[in-house]
RNA sequence: GGAGAAAUACCCAAGUGGCUCAAGGGGCUCCCCUGCUAAGGGAGUAGACUGGAUAAAACUGGUGCGAGGGUUCAAAUCCCUCUUUCUCCGCCA
């Protein structure tokens, strides 16, 4: 979240900055809330500091066996005030919170301004897309008939938007996987195996809470959420920490199935692996100092890339606009892999840089020169793994029907071929 | 799932309603003494958050004993709910 005494000092300029974002905005409601909410706790801290004061005396007076009926008849009027103003109080914290908590974070000056995808700007590409002089297939049917992917059965035994993995073609994920976390953690990221389910305020923490709720599975047993990517348990296990400036910057990566409802998805994407209820993804989380946190999107982001340039899959990278970036980042690259079966560049990750915005959600600080202050957080998938097998099964098919394993995966394979 | 115990600051820990705006120790920081080590003496050590005041400070309130409520003039202390940890029982990969 943004700092609340900062929109309710600069709410015109919040605004302004918040005009390029898809959706709007109620600005005007936190100055408000914040402006009554600090006449009430100056009535009630006073009152509060008188009764601090008279209890002492009381307590003075029975110590000496006094009488104190008439100070305790005041007391307590005084005390009923407090409770009043405390009443009003909580009213108003709750909905100043959730206020703030409604405002996105500020789209970074880097951040190219426009109102929807068409805007985003392309800012690098690497490789060549797959041509070939046989009709390329998508990677669903590769899959159905090389017998490795199964969806039939996925929705026999859940439903739609599952897939099953058999023979090489599970292998051929958790290869992926492998290949990922042994490039990221040989690149400084420190492996992290976390919790598939979390509890609401971790939810909150990194923003899932409470506008997207619809789009998490919750479990009716103890209220969890089902994690729709490791960004979730993974960023959260540093929430209410003040880090040793020392420590920074903190990288983890963490593979972890994904588990997404995908509300307001009907009809799209509906056959493959590349839009599924539960998917395997590979993520990456930094906390970093505030000066650092753009080079380290950078950094991010190409550790990413290294994946795919490993796999040699195409791809660009593109640096979404004001209108297209996420509810709390201020600056988000796009990685895009090339889908043959799409005929066009198709997420694979996405880098992003929320700036103070989730760790002041989350209250996550670092101890510095100066005092404290809130760290930056990034995170970026590296990558979505059953995208990559997609792509890895429609770049590198054969005309036979067969899929050449790519070089980097064949020690994790055990062959070089998927027949 | 059942029964019991616990949670106090960086760590250990005292504390059954008002002389605790939390004792004492360890550790850490600084100073003195001694002097390449060790030992001794002294001072500091509740942070974090949030108000008021100010040009900015100094200054001055509030909150704070796992979390959230409640009782009371007054709560670490009494009551309720929750979380976590430990012990025992049950179940279990």
């Amino acid at each position: 979240m943004l700092d609340v005494k900062f929109i309710a000092e600069n709410t015109e300029e919040v605004k302004r900055q918040l005009a390029n974002r898809s959706g709007s905005y109620d600005v005007d409601i936190v100055k408000e809330l914040y402006a009554k909410r600090r006449e009430l706790l100056v009535e009630t801290e006073n009152r509060k500091a008188m009764r601090n004061r008279v209890t002492d005396e009381i307590a003075v007076i029975k110590r000496n066996k006094g009488d104190a009926t008439e100070l305790i008849a005041k007391m307590k009027a005084l005390g009923e005030e407090i409770k009043q103003f405390d009443a009003q109080l909580a009213e108003i914290e709750p909905a100043l919170k959730e206020a703030v908590l409604s405002i996105p974070n500020l789209p970074h000056e880097s951040t190219p301004v426009g109102k929807d995808e068409s805007c985003n700007v392309e800012v690098r590409r690497w490789g060549n897309p797959r041509t070939a002089d046989f009709e390329l297939k998508p990677h669903w049917d590769i899959g159905a008939n090389l017998k490795i992917l199964d969806a039939p059965t996925a929705a026999k035994i859940a439903g739609a938007r599952f897939t099953v993995y058999k023979g090489l073609g599970a292998r051929l994920e958790r290869a992926i996987i492998n290949l990922m976390l042994d490039t990221h953690t040989q690149r400084g990221y420190t492996e992290v195996m976390p919790p598939y389910m979390v509890n609401r305020d971790s939810m909150y923490g990194t923003g899932q809470l409470p506008k997207f709720e619809e789009d998490a599975f919750s479990v009716k047993n103890n209220g969890y959420f089902l994690i729709p990517t490791a960004e979730v348990p993974v960023t959260n296990m540093h929430r209410g920490d003040i880090l040793d400036a020392s420590s920074l910057p903190i990288k983890y990566c963490a593979y972890t199935a994904c588990f997404r409802a995908e509300a307001g998805s009907a009809g799209r994407d509906t056959r493959g692996l590349i839009r599924q209820h539960q998917f395997n993804k590979v993520e990456l989380v930094k906390f970093v100092r505030p000066e650092e946190s753009l080079a380290e999107l950078e950094a991010l982001t190409f550790d990413a890339e290294i994946i795919l340039q490993k796999l040699g899959l195409a791809y660009r990278v593109v640096s979404l606009c004001t209108g297209d970036i996420g509810f709390s980042s201020g600056k988000t690259y796009d990685i895009e892999v090339w889908l043959p079966s799409y005929n066009r560049y198709v997420e694979i990750s996405s880098c992003s840089n929320f700036f103070d915005y989730q760790a002041r959600r989350m209250n996550i600080k670092y101890r510095g020169e100066n005092g404290t202050a809130f760290v930056h957080t990034l995170n970026g998938s590296g990558l979505a793994v059953g995208r990559t097998t997609a792509a890895i099964l429609e770049t590198y098919q054969n005309a036979d029907g067969s899929v050449t394993v790519p070089q980097a995966l064949i020690p994790y394979m055990g062959t070089d071929i998927i027949r």
